[in-house]
RNA sequence: GUGGGUGUAGCUCAGUAGGUAGAGCACCUGGUUGUGGCCCAGGCGGCCGCGCGUUCAAGUCGCGUCAUCCACCCCA
């Protein structure tokens, strides 16, 4: 599915939440023509969502899945790993609530990750528990918070105390990362159902080959998460170290205006995969054609547009250059074969093909060319 | 929003006490009178981010501004 990259400001204040540093710091927010606050997407699953409800694709009885892929935007200042700017792939799962999709999803990721040559990560999980008995939990916190020497606070978590205590468990200044040590552990605080579905997830992932790690402290950064989150993270991007996240989200689609339909998703963001991938070798045109005489640049871009009809990669000068220079371009471009015309070939209808490899170089027709050069290609290897 | 670094040739960077610019790579031509990789020679290429100021003179000093990078914050 694709959706709009420019949505209602509302649309995500809802979605998000309010209170989140996403939404208080972090859209790019304009308004339009008629005044209403518009905002560039800063993540993908409120705009899904907003147009399955809008479309009515959402039925009890049914689950549905989504992928999307696109830019998001955060009104940040750029650094290693973060830009305005960015493209994430996300994957949304709609209409089931059981721990078999959590756990499927992340096998997914995993699955993707690993086929895509990364290693090295890790699987960081926590449940958030639910409605029922998150707002316990969240008064415990408030309880310890209080209690503690305030002052050790970041200003930051002092104001979240209030609007968001669950957020000073993630932060990162030394102060109160030392004040949450004694900080009651929200799993333990998690009711009877939410533990009995996160101890089912846990317990399938404990008997595969996914390793994870629980993380207590891990949060996220918005606030329509419930049960199961996770992360994906990796030290090797610059101080960046989340490559995909994502959760559980039942509840938030009637929240948005729409059925009570669980869901569940994760965003992962593509530029950090491509920092973390490995380098992909190039693997060079199939063919140059260099010319002797600047008149047949003309037949070079006719016979390309034979051989790229028969699959070939090809590329030829655009202005005439030495037949020297040719040669470079073509070593440089990685061609297998560099074909050079000239006026009696070109009279003639045959080409001379040098195989760049082996140095081998003979004359074919034009018309045996495309067959020639498949062979070579297959026997030489 | 906060802090720091950097802006000089297409790229990576030098530039010495202020005297209007250099290298390597890349590119072009030639050595090889029509042929790649290595080597050699020559060549092309620069409002020194922008503006204002100091000075006889500014790439160099001062102020401002813009851009960019890194970090904080936060996240993908």
């Amino acid at each position: 599915m694709r959706t709009p990259i420019i949505e209602y400001t509302e649309l995500f204040v809802r979605g998000i939440g309010d209170e989140t540093d996403v939404v208080q710091k972090e859209m790019y927010s304009f308004p339009d023509r008629k005044g209403r606050s518009m905002t560039l997407r800063p993540e993908a699953t409120a705009g899904v969502l907003r147009s399955c409800i809008q479309h009515k694709l959402l039925r009890q009885d049914e689950v549905l899945k989504f992928f999307t892929l696109g830019p998001m935007f955060r009104y940040e200042r750029p650094q290693m790993g973060r830009q305005r700017q960015f493209h994430q792939i996300n994957v949304e799962i709609l209409g089931s609530a059981s721990h078999l999709v959590d756990v499927d999803m992340l096998f997914m990721l995993h699955r993707f990750l690993s086929e895509i040559g990364l290693t090295g990560l890790e699987y960081q999980l926590n449940s958030l528990g639910c409605a029922a008995c998150r707002p316990a939990f969240r008064a415990a916190l408030e309880d310890h918070l209080r209690d503690v020497d305030q002052a050790g606070l970041c200003e930051d978590c002092r104001r979240r105390m209030t609007t968001n205590p669950l957020r000073v468990l993630d932060c990162k200044v030394p102060g109160c990362k030392a004040l949450t040590t004694g900080a009651p552990v929200i799993t333990d605080h998690n009711c009877d159902a939410c533990r009995v579905h996160f101890d089912a997830v846990m317990d399938l992932l404990g008997r595969s080959r996914l390793q994870v790690t629980l993380n207590p402290l891990l949060v996220r950064g918005l606030d329509y998460y419930q049960r199961t989150t996770f992360e994906v993270v990796s030290t090797d991007i610059g101080a960046q170290s989340s490559v995909a996240g994502g959760g559980r989200y039942d509840g938030l689609v009637k929240q948005l205006g729409g059925p009570d339909v669980p869901g569940i998703g994760f965003a992962c963001g593509l530029e950090r995969l491509a920092m973390l991938a490995p380098e992909q070798p190039d693997p060079g045109v199939d063919v140059y054609i260099a010319v002797h005489a600047e008149t047949l640049l003309e037949k070079a871009l006719e016979i390309a547009q034979v051989l790229r009809g028969q699959r070939f990669s090809v590329e030829f000068p655009y202005a005439f250059r030495s037949l020297k220079s040719q040669m470079r371009s073509a070593n440089k471009a990685g061609a297998r074969f560099a074909l050079m015309l000239d006026e009696d070939g070109a009279a003639q209808c045959t080409v001379a093909v040098k195989d760049m490899r082996d140095g081998e170089q003979y004359v074919v027709s034009e018309a045996d060319l495309p067959g020639n050069l498949l062979n070579r290609m297959a026997g030489g290897a």
